[in-house]
Parts: C-alpha cells; sequence; structure tokens
DNA sequence: GGCAACATTTTACAAATGTTAAAAAATCAT
DNA sequence: ATGATTTTTTAACATTTGTAAAATGTTGCC
C-alpha cells in the first residue's frame, strides 16, 4: 500500500536506500468522511501524506469558520506549529471524504532529518513548495478580483469545485458566501 | 565582517565546523539606498542575508506596484523561483536604505545542501520559517480588517513604519493608499 | 531660500463586498 | 420516499473600500 506513495512526484526524487529508510516509519491509515485528524491548540505528533481523499484546514473564528488550505492526494498534511515550532497548532485539518493517509511520526521524521541528507534535503523541499504556493495565494488576492481568483481555481481544482461545499470554497477564496453566489451566477 | 552574522539566531543553531564552511563562500557587499538587487524575470544567482538596513520585495502590475514583503537585518532576501525553482522570477527587491548584505551563490549554497547535513537542514528551517510567517498572513487577511492590520503592523515593526514610505505599507497590508490614509486619520 | 519632484491627505463619488433574512434547492437519514 | 437538515441562492440595504483629482505637506537639490 505504501508502496504507492513512490510515483508520487514528492518522493520519486528520494533514492531507494533513503526511500526504504524513510517509508520504514511509514504507516497507513484510513479514516472516514468527516473526520477531523489535526486540531487546533493541541501539538500533534503526526505528519501525513495524503494518498487518496481530499482535506481541508480551518481555523475557526468567532463567528466565522475560515478554510485556508485544500488537499488531495499527493498533499502533505500537518500542523504547522506542531512541525515547526513543536508547539500548539492553530489550524484544525478535517477530511471532506473518505480518505486514506500514510503518517510518519515526528519524532521519526526529525531524527531521520538529523540522520539523512537526502532526507533534510526532501524535508527543505516540501516547506519551500508551501512556501511558494502560499505567497503566491498571498500575490494572487492583490492582483485579481473575487471573480478571477474563482474561476481559475474552478480551472485548476475541478475535483474540489465538484466535491467541496461552495461554503469552504468562499473563505479559501476570501469573500463571505453571497459573494461566491454572486460571482457564480453572473455567469449564467 | 561577516563574523557578526554569527549571532544572527539564524545562524546560531549551525556548529563551528558548518558555519566555517557556509560562511567560506559567503561575501559582504554594500549598497546604496533605491539599489535593487533582484529583478524579476531574471533567475538570480544569488541568496543574500540582510545584514543592515531595509528592503522591500514587490511585484509591478499593470497600474499598481504592489509591495508584499519588508526585511529588515537578519533577513533572507532571494528570488523564489531562482531559489526553489530555478526559474524567472515574479518579484523584484529594492533596498530603501543603504545596506549591508552577505551573500553566497546558490550554485554554491545547493553544493553544501547536498554534502553537509547541518547547512540542509538549515535551509530547511528558513524555508519554514518564511512558510509559517506567510501562511500567517494569509490568515490575517481573512480575520482582522485593515485599521487592525495596521495597528498591528505598526507595533510589530515600528522601524518600517518610521522609515517606510506609506504607499509601499499600503499595499503591503491589502489596501489602497486612500484607504490607509483614512485608517490613519481616523486615530487622531 | 525656493523650486521641483514626490508623498500624503482630503474630497466626492462609484463600485464592490458585507450583512441579514428569507426563499429555494439539494442532501441526508430513517 | 419523505421529512428534517443543510447548503445555496436571492433580495434589500448598509458599509467598506476603491477611483480620480485636487490640496497640502515633505524632501532634496541647486
Amino acid at each position: 500500500m505504501i508502496e504507492q506513495l513512490r510515483d508520487i512526484p514528492l518522493f520519486s526524487a528520494l533514492s531507494n536506500d533513503s526511500w526504504h529508510e524513510l517509508s520504514h516509519y511509514m504507516v497507513l491509515v484510513q479514516y472516514p468522511k468527516g473526520t477531523t485528524i489535526i486540531y487546533a491548540d493541541k501539538v500533534e505528533p503526526y505528519f501525513y501524506i495524503l494518498q487518496s481523499g481530499i482535506a481541508r484546514a480551518y481555523i475557526d473564528g468567532e463567528n466565522q469558520q475560515i478554510t485556508f488550505w485544500f488537499g488531495e492526494s499527493g498533499a502533505v498534511l500537518f500542523s504547522f506549529n506542531s512541525y515547526i515550532n513543536n508547539s500548539p497548532g492553530y489550524e484544525n485539518i478535517e477530511l471532506l471524504t473518505n480518505s486514506a493517509l500514510t503518517r510518519i511520526k515526528l519524532t521519526d521524521l526529525f531524527l531521520l532529518y538529523q540522520q539523512n541528507l537526502e532526507i533534510a534535503n526532501w524535508g527543505r523541499k516540501i516547506a519551500e513548495q508551501e512556501l511558494i504556493a502560499t505567497e503566491r495565494r498571498l500575490i494572487d488576492r492583490a492582483f485579481k478580483g473575487a471573480a478571477a481568483r474563482y474561476h481559475e481555481f474552478a480551472a485548476q481544482s475541478p475535483e474540489l469545485i465538484k466535491r467541496v461545499a461552495l461554503k469552504h470554497i468562499a473563505s479559501y477564496l476570501g469573500v463571505t458566501q453571497v459573494t461566491l453566489s454572486r460571482i457564480r451566477g453572473a455567469y449564467k
């Protein structure tokens, strides 16, 4: 089962040796739709790779719940503060469909980072890819109107548009659900 | 001169050996206010650490120039796409004051990443810190109004408020200069 | 000092988005 | 299937933010 991961671009850069070292610590888990696998305000001990399914990260505000990230198969999934600062996180991560994930304990992963140069660089690449994607979203907010953001999201993530509730997509795009509905309506 | 860097938190995690290996490739450079050190649409060959001064990263749009990052001393500074994807960047980086920087060629840095485990993990930490900071800004846009973002920015970055043109701060905060002016006016 | 260039604020108006509430549509569970 | 629940859309109105242009303030330079 875990061997499937080997085909994900994320892992293809690893040598066979490093892949075996890493995968030795990985365990396949499956959860039903609706499961929350990362809780805010907790130090979460696992780093996950989504093998199949859809996930979202969100923050519970006073009057609102803001979704700020979606993951599809191949995505990495972890509590930022737990992973980066070993402190409680701010985000919840919920599975929007039945999902299969591979996970590794952060303590094991951190040991590998201190032992294996390839894996350390693999971890660096993960952070860098997330970084450039996040910065791009921040910049898109400045340059593109809400309608353009929606249409591009729909074009680039057809699976998500089909299967994710619009209220979640609205907050992901940085608008209210009413505004998103207007954008969609303007198309007909 | 370069020894000063050793005190920056960014470098304090490195062992003496790794520090010497890294600093061997680093060169101190100084530029006057107004110098652009990273150009959009170019593959930029250097990774910089800002030793003193203030820098901003911006994108030239059709009608607007959007500043999306500020750096003060200790900040790392590079073309994201050059560094991460070895392809031309989207951002310009300009020095807003006379500045001293230390730089290392990306080719040298990448070699070190492949040779030295500590330096590879140091590079991982850099990306992770930038990542968490960028995500926090994206989330702040959703939860905080423009006025709150301004007041918090002013509180956390007193140097920048003092020395950076408000038009740059406005786009950094995600509002027009007129709106920023209204926010500031509302305080008196 | 005084002019020129640039930065900031102000004003009036326009456009986009938010808020609240209700209706319509879709989905879920028994 | 059908009633209950949730999601999405629609409507009316309020608010925020944007745009353009003029007024004011600031900075640097000769």
